[in-house]
DNA sequence: GTCACGAATGACAACGTTGTCAATTTGCGA
DNA sequence: TCGCAAATTGACAACGTTGTCATTCGTGAC
């Protein structure tokens, strides 16, 4: 005999299985003393709803989707974590769903899964949150839905989001370092499937002309948010005739990359060069010498966006969000070598 | 109208529910004119069964829960990549349950994850996989179970497992070191909560043994998996009268953290001391040197894991397996220098 | 004591699927 | 052509829950 049902819980109590049920759903209209008989029963024998046949019969789901295709560990651990964490308090369940951005039938892919699996909605996170013709699909299969994007401003585009101002962070980064003293600044690139990578992009080049510092293509170069990409870029910046002082990462791993050149080259960071990353990942701290970066609350950011996806699905309004990262400093940057 | 159901498709193709019923589940006696009828119908409307009344009716499961407690996160996603690799092969979902190891009515937790979701069974990663009275607990409840532990041969304890044997791989590091000529290795402990820590521990400890090199108590510190057990660990020997030549951290972060205290106290690695770790984590390959490690193919373990355990669900035979680490040689180890 | 009315409770169907078992069809030998 | 077993198909109940609606209960006014 497996758990206890509801069935069990009503004979117990010498009640009704509605009557289990409104209890167990707070619907009011029972007395105090019915209701105490029930929870007792439902102590006594362990019950716990099934929520398979919950939500079959009430036509509600009682669980998300989190779909992702990022490579980098820190970064889903905090997805998850904060959509775990709005999960449990909502009393829903959390479905992962790492996949394939590029792959082919992607929305067919999460149709599939939502349906299948009786899915309430899905939270998005980058670089599946930007495909526009993919939200449009999703929307059209009246899948509730969430993103978490890179933006400086809330898009205003119909999609419900949580957005994250990488613009604003990568400016502050820079103007940092110019305010250090630094002209030539390295930019390392991230992947442009990301839109942070254009977004931080821009933080970068705007910073750089509100300070009149002139722009160096040689100093710009693409990548993939990957070590070995800090690492050549590094090694190449280094070579230039006229090198930079300061390397700006796009994120931790490839400022990791810049520091391991750098040493390579034997370059004492931050008094030869200096470096910063972007994420405030456990690199940036376990690096020598640690990284001046950027700090997101992806917890935090994943939790929200879970949140509003949940209030979607209630029908309750739905305001976009906005979070800014913050300026870390730490012993990776320092004022430029004075010319001799 | 949501998403077409059975009844749907049994119209379309003017068939009954259970003929519907019979072709997708290959129960074989269909036609293969009806069968394709019914295929085309299931074509046309994008059915897909839905999992909940399923397995509600079916009394089966389609789920299993993953269950963790660790800080890692390479481990974690390795864990997930891997359990959802077997997960989607033999058509099941997964539900992620991070959870406190300490936490005081786990089993009781645990029991009800596994009810409300319906969940056919879990696999325990540790160091939830090495308390005995939470399995048998869970054992009581009728959950099926497989864990992942370190263990150095098949404890043939009754609970299905897949077994790591750190012992052998912290014997083949040791081994290797002193074989480069070391005599004084300091050992630096992971948490005491994971068993794989004493089995990290005794493999050096035997290596050691076997190779006729003293133990000295004073090389052997305390720690917990971290950066600053590392770092501290390694101020603490190196300050010794009679430092050691070799750190052997257990885990890659603690070696990460003896890198960081090596370099701030002006020693050059792997000339003035060799530093190894233990996991093959992207901090191995990233540090500078990069680190001499052990390499588990955990997303390998926690794939067949899981194989095991949909095995024994549907009631298989279900047979214990071990898998060995490799060593990694890197950057980090080189032959002490030579007495002055 | 009766009546009316709202609160409390219960009977029953339904959600989408599969298990059981009976009904129908098919194929094949006589 | 008929009979019969095997193959194919379908009717119906059931899984554990909640929604709908009817019924019963308790309470206060007359």
């Amino acid at each position: 005999m497996g758990p206890a049902t509801i069935r069990d819980v009503a004979k117990q109590a010498r009640v009704s299985l509605k009557t289990v049920s409104r209890v167990i759903n707070r619907e009011g209209s029972v007395r105090e003393q019915t209701r105490e008989r029930v929870l007792r029963a439902i102590e006594q024998l362990d019950y716990r709803p099934d929520l398979s046949a919950r939500s079959l019969r009430s036509a509600k789901a009682y669980a998300i989707g989190l779909v992702y295709d990022n490579p980098n560990p820190y970064y889903i651990i905090a997805v998850q974590q904060g959509a775990l964490a709005a999960c449990r308090e909502m009393g829903f369940g959390l479905q992962i769903h790492p996949c394939n951005s590029r792959g082919p039938r992607l929305a067919e892919e999460l149709r599939d899964l939502t349906h299948r699996s009786r899915l309430a909605g899905l939270v998005l996170a980058p670089p599946m949150s930007e495909r526009m013709a993919l939200l449009r699909e999703l929307t059209a299969y009246n899948i509730p839905l969430v993103r978490i994007i890179s933006a400086a401003e809330d898009p205003h585009d119909g999609f419900p989001c949580v957005f994250v101002d990488d613009r604003d962070a990568a400016y502050a980064i820079t103007a940092y370092l110019i305010q250090l003293g630094h002209v030539r600044i390295g930019f390392l690139w991230g992947g442009k499937q990301h839109r942070s990578s254009p977004e931080r992009y821009k933080g970068y080049e705007k910073a750089m002309q509100d300070y009149g510092v002139p722009l160096d293509e040689e100093l710009i170069l693409e990548g993939d948010f990957s070590f070995d990409d800090g690492f050549r870029g590094a090694r190449r910046l280094l070579g230039l005739p006229e090198p930079p002082t300061a390397i700006f990462g796009s994120n931790d791993e490839i400022a990791a990359g810049v520091l391991a050149a750098a040493r390579a080259a034997g370059l004492h960071v931050p008094y030869d060069l200096s470096v910063a990353g972007f994420e405030d990942s456990p690199f940036s701290r376990h690096s020598w010498p640690s990284l001046t970066t950027s700090r997101q609350r992806t917890e935090l950011i994943a939790e929200h966006a879970t949140r509003l996806l949940i209030a979607q699905i209630h029908g309750g309004d739905v305001e976009n969000e906005g979070f800014s990262p913050e300026l870390v400093v730490r012993g990776s940057t320092a004022p430029p070598r004075p010319k001799q």
